[in-house]
Parts: C-alpha cells; sequence; structure tokens
DNA sequence: AACTAAAGCAACCGCGGGGAT
DNA sequence: GATCCCCGCGGTTGCTTTAGT
C-alpha cells in the first residue's frame, strides 16, 4: 500500500506554468508568505498540486534567484563542493546564493560532468579517470565519496574513522584555505589533481561528522553531549564552508555568532550576516535548514 | 527548407525525515 | 512508542530549443 497522494490529482493542472498561475502564486505568497504548501494552492485559487507550486516558488518564481549563466567560479565551487558533498544539490544550493538545487543539478548533469571528464577526472568519484579504471580496492583505499547514496556520508563520517569517504583536514590551514582555494585557483594547470589531492591528502586526517557540522547547531544545551573536539572540528568544516569572515566579524567572533544565534541559513552561505532568519527556530528550540 | 539527434531545462514522482498527535 | 501528515530532497521524465546533416 503506497501512500495516499497529496492531492486530489483529477482536479488538479500538471505540465508547463501559465502566467496567469504564476501571477497568482505570486501574489499568494507575497502577500501570505511562503508554508503550509498544502493548502496554498485551495487559498491561491490555482489548481495545483501544493508540490507543484513549491517547486514552482523555489525554481522559477524567487526573487533572489540568480538567472543566466553559472560563472567559472561558481562552476569550480560546484565541483569543490560537490567532491565534498557528493549530489547533496540542496547544501550546494545553499553555497550559492540565487541558484536552486535544481538548477545546479542540472547544469552537473549537462555541463559540469563533461567538464569533468574533458579534464580526465570522474566525475563521480573526483578522481583521474585512469586511476578510478585502474583504483584500488575499497578496503585498501576508500578516499572517494560515495555519491552514489548520500546518506553514506554521514554514516561513514559519524561511525567510521577507519573509513575514509571524504574529509577535511584539521591540522593545518587547508580547511581554512579551502574556501579561498576554490575562489582564487579556478583555471589552474594544478586544479585538475586537486579533488585527488584533499582526499589523499585528507584520508590521513580527522574525520568530521559532515551533516552534524551543516544541519545542527554548535552548542545548545541539547547538543552538551557533543565533544569540544567535535564542536571545534564542526567549526572548522563550516568556516571551509561558510564565506570567509569578513573584517568587521572575525573567525573568533564569527564562532561565537554561530554558538548563539544559530541561524543555519547564515551557515550554509545565505546573506543574514549572522542574524536568524526567524523561521530556522523549530517548536523545540532546534535550528534547522530552512 | 526539412528532418533528426542532441542538449537543456522545467516539472513530476516517489521516498525519507521529522514534527505533531 | 506508534502513527499520521507535511515538507523537502534527489532522481527521472518529457517537452522545447538548438545544432547538425
Amino acid at each position: 500500500m503506497g501512500r495516499s497522494p497529496c492531492c486530489e490529482k483529477a482536479h488538479t493542472n500538471k505540465g508547463a506554468w501559465t502566467k496567469e498561475e504564476d501571477q497568482r502564486l505570486i501574489n499568494y505568497i507575497r502577500s501570505h508568505g511562503e508554508g503550509c504548501w498544502r493548502s496554498l494552492p485551495t487559498a491561491a485559487g490555482l489548481q495545483r498540486c501544493g508540490k507543484s507550486c513549491r517547486l514552482r516558488w523555489i525554481n522559477y518564481l524567487r526573487p533572489d534567484l540568480k538567472r543566466g549563466n553559472f560563472t567559472e567560479e561558481e562552476d569550480e565551487l560546484i565541483i569543490k563542493l560537490h567532491s565534498l558533498l557528493g549530489n547533496k544539490w540542496s547544501v550546494i544550493a545553499g553555497r550559492l546564493p540565487g541558484r536552486t538545487d535544481n538548477e545546479i543539478k542540472n547544469y552537473w548533469n549537462t555541463h559540469l560532468k563533461r567538464k569533468l571528464i574533458s579534464r580526465g577526472i570522474d566525475p563521480q568519484s573526483h578522481r583521474p579517470l585512469n586511476a578510478a579504471a585502474t583504483s584500488t580496492p575499497a578496503s585498501a583505499v576508500t578516499t572517494t565519496i560515495p555519491t552514489t547514496t548520500p546518506k553514506n556520508i554521514c554514516t561513514d563520517f559519524t561511525n567510521s574513522v577507519d573509513q575514509k569517504p571524504n574529509i577535511i583536514n584539521q591540522s593545518n590551514n587547508t580547511t581554512d584555505s579551502s574556501y579561498d582555494e576554490t575562489k582564487c585557483n579556478s583555471g589552474t594547470t594544478t586544479e585538475e589533481t586537486k579533488p585527488l589531492e584533499i582526499s589523499q591528502k585528507t584520508s590521513q586526517q580527522l574525520m568530521i561528522n559532515l551533516e552534524l557540522s551543516i544541519g545542527l547547531p554548535l552548542h545548545t544545551k541539547t547538543t552538551d553531549h557533543i565533544s569540544s573536539a567535535e564542536s571545534t572540528a564542526s567549526y572548522n568544516f563550516l568556516a571551509a564552508l561558510s564565506p570567509p569572515p569578513t573584517a568587521a566579524v572575525p573567525v573568533t567572533a564569527a564562532a561565537e555568532m554561530v554558538a548563539k544565534t544559530v541561524c543555519l541559513c547564515w551557515q550554509i552561505g545565505f546573506q543574514g550576516g549572522g542574524q536568524s532568519c526567524g523561521k530556522c527556530k523549530t517548536a523545540t528550540g532546534f535550528y534547522r535548514y530552512c
């Protein structure tokens, strides 16, 4: 027995959206805000599934969307983030303001895969294609990223130090510099070997619980079980993924800010200046990605 | 100019996570 | 603790546009 359908399909439109439907959706969200997608179509007078409305808004109608071609910097950032995160398109999208997960996913499948292949890099493992073909058994060297099932990332990160799908170097400056490398080193002749270098280097370093770093605040009463080392590791990872602190917000201050006003929108790159967006806090006091 | 193949992209589908009851 | 319900995500589909012959 499957789930009941999310909406009455017999009375919902499908396929391309008309201008009138777009306008209705825009008008409704402007006056009522996002949320409660299930009831939105009825309230807005749309004969659409709530999921369809949500998708249309997020992927096409949202006012903060950046249309147009991806820049070289964005390309490199996506590649880098994909090497770290796998097919976590929503998380990757969070690092690219104005871009949607769907857009990035499509761009990856149509452009970046080919780009990597042309560089001689396997788009799944981010390792050189010839090396991927003659790779050692997984039990011997497991430095590739389990992109096929993103869940493996957090599982491996959390539970295993021996398995090293992908990690951040914490013992030197590579963590702090990873963001800058992404921004600054695109197009260099050595760039194409970086993903492998990262994997090889970091395979000897400390593991990080990636999901923890992204999904939970670092210091709340409910996360006291997290050790200080883990918290530090999480912050270091965030530092790698987050925009570099501005002069007005030095690293230590930024860390404090993360600890106090944990808005994950900000952590993963939304422009918020460290302010909570107000939509992240759940009823139980946790913060979530929104 | 007409046809076909390939590429690009918007939208849909099904599933899993997590809050509410 | 079990169940229900909603939201969001990733994978896939299919339509439209562009390039090639």
